[in-house]
DNA sequence: CAGAATCCGTTACGATACTG
DNA sequence: CAGTATCGTAACGGATTCTG
């Protein structure tokens, strides 16, 4: 018997593909660094490199350009020699932040219980 | 000149290694689906299959197994006939509950933002 | 400096079939 | 019901080399 699901669970459908909606961008070992580390200003190829631990040009060039055609970071070359690329978060980039935020948050809460466990 | 990265930039490093820590539980497809439809209460695993988009049993199994193994979840086995197992989420996995919600809010905005390009 | 190109390993995921 | 086993695909990611 009861071979149906339960439901009605008090919680309303919440419209789960949201969820999956951002993930899809923030997915990826190192989507979510890129922004992160871009939420205090442009910031140029090399120096999100060195920012982000040891990211490969390739993968780096890879996600910048993922980012960039969801409309997430913008990329501005600039005219100098050696040419100097910035990238910046959009307006929408920003949105990112506050979530970010309370993932690292957790992560903090992840270290610590992991030190009382120890 | 200036070969070297431009740093200080009124960000103090705020241990981004907390990300990755929070992204590596996170990552994927599932992981975050599976959180987001215990947060209302324990779930059986067939339960879970209907709740999440079309997973398949065999991944399911393997998310449920791996946060489990972080306590993240906790299994119990009922001993009914047909056996029956609910997956509940611990005090820690209950952390991540905020974290997820900010990331749907991103998601509908992102929603937003794709209506308003067209 | 900012990348593109190539090669290659690892992992996530899906589909199907089978078990206790 | 709650999985496990097996097979196969594709995306992610690292290392190295090359270019404008």
């Amino acid at each position: 018997m009861s071979l149906k699901v339960r439901k009605n669970r008090s919680i309303p459908p919440p419209e789960p593909c949201a969820l999956t909606e951002c993930m899809a961008i923030i997915a990826g070992a190192w989507a979510p660094n890129v922004i992160w580390h871009l939420r205090a200003g442009p910031r140029r190829f090399n120096e999100l490199r060195l920012d982000i631990p040891p990211v490969s040009a390739k993968v780096l060039s890879q996600r910048l350009k993922e980012l960039e055609g969801r409309g997430v970071v913008t990329r501005t070359i600039q005219p100098t020699t050696p040419p100097s690329v910035e990238y910046a978060l959009t307006r929408l980039g920003q949105e990112f932040v506050p979530a970010l935020d309370a993932i690292v948050k957790v992560g903090h809460k992840l270290k610590a219980a992991r030190r009382k466990e120890l």
